[in-house]
DNA sequence: TATTGGATCGCC
DNA sequence: GCGATCCAATAG
C-alpha cells in the first residue's frame, strides 16, 4: 500500500481529518509492528480555535520568533507557542504526542495550509495487524475495546512521548499512514468533538468524525 | 518558584 | 460518578 505523503497534510486541518479516515496507521518498533484503520477523528484548527493548544497564538512561523524565555518562543494575545505546541505549526505529515492525565498520551498529525497551524487528533481505530501484540500492550482480550479511544490506541499502537516530532511520511520512521480504500461522504458522520467544555462556542463545532 | 487542570481511562 | 497521577502552562 502506497504511503501518505506531505501533501496530503498540506490541507485545510478539517479536510485531512476527514480524509484520514479509513487509512492505516502502522508503527514498527523492536516488539513488533501494528496497524489500525483510522475510524474516528477530531480537527484542531489552529490560532482561531480556542480548543486547539496553539489557540491565540501569532500564526508565524516560530523559527523566525525572538524567544522570551528557553520555553516560550512567542507571545500575542492569549496563547504562546511552545515548546510543546510548537509543532502544530511545523511540516504537515508530522507527530504531535503530549501526555495527559499524568498517565496517558493523546496522537496527533499535523495538517494545516501553508503558513499556518493545526492537527487531526486520532480519537479511535480498528485493529487490523498484529492484533497479538496490541492486546498484551493493553493487557485486555477484548479486541473492541483494544484501541477505541485516543490514549488506547496509543497504548495499543505503542506511542509514546519518543513520537513527538516523527515525520510520518518518512521511510525512515518508526510510524507511518498508509492509502486505504476510497470513502464515499455519505459514510462519514460528524458531531462536537469530546471534552472541550471548556473552548466556548467552538465546543458546539462539528469538527469530529465518524467512518 | 508555586499552582493548576487536562483532546482519558477503568472501575464503582 | 470519581480517583489516579504528573507535567506543561500559567501566574506571581
Amino acid at each position: 500500500m502506497k504511503r501518505l505523503n506531505s501533501k496530503f497534510f498540506e490541507r485545510d486541518t478539517l479536510k485531512v481529518a476527514r480524509a484520514i479516515l479509513g487509512k492505516y496507521i502502522t508503527t514498527n518498533l523492536p516488539e513488533g509492528k501494528t496497524t489500525g484503520k483510522i475510524i474516528e477523528t477530531e480537527a484542531y484548527c489552529g490560532v482561531a480555535d480556542p480548543a486547539c493548544h496553539v489557540y491565540g497564538a501569532n500564526n508565524l512561523s516560530p523559527l523566525g520568533a525572538t524567544p522570551l524565555t528557553s520555553k516560550i518562543l512567542w507571545k500575542r494575545g492569549k496563547g504562546r507557542i511552545t515548546e510543546r505546541n510548537k509543532i502544530l505549526f511545523g511540516k504537515p505529515g508530522s507527530v504531535y504526542v503530549y501526555s495527559i492525565y499524568g498517565m496517558y498520551f493523546c496522537l496527533n498529525f499535523v495538517a494545516h495550509r501553508k503558513g499556518k497551524a493545526g492537527g487531526v487528533f486520532i480519537r479511535s481505530i480498528e485493529p487490523i495487524n498484529g492484533i497479538e501484540l496490541m492486546k498484551k500492550r493493553r493487557k485486555i482480550k477484548d479486541i473492541k475495546s483494544i484501541a477505541n479511544g485516543p490514549s488506547k490506541l496509543c497504548i495499543a499502537l505503542g506511542i509514546n512521548k519518543d513520537f513527538y516530532g516523527k515525520d510520518a511520511c518518512s521511510p525512515k520512521s518508526p510510524i507511518c499512514l498508509l492509502e486505504g480504500n476510497k470513502i464515499p461522504k455519505n459514510q462519514i458522520k460528524s458531531a462536537p468533538r469530546i471534552n472541550i467544555d471548556y473552548a466556548g462556542k467552538a465546543k458546539h463545532y462539528p469538527w469530529r468524525f465518524i467512518l
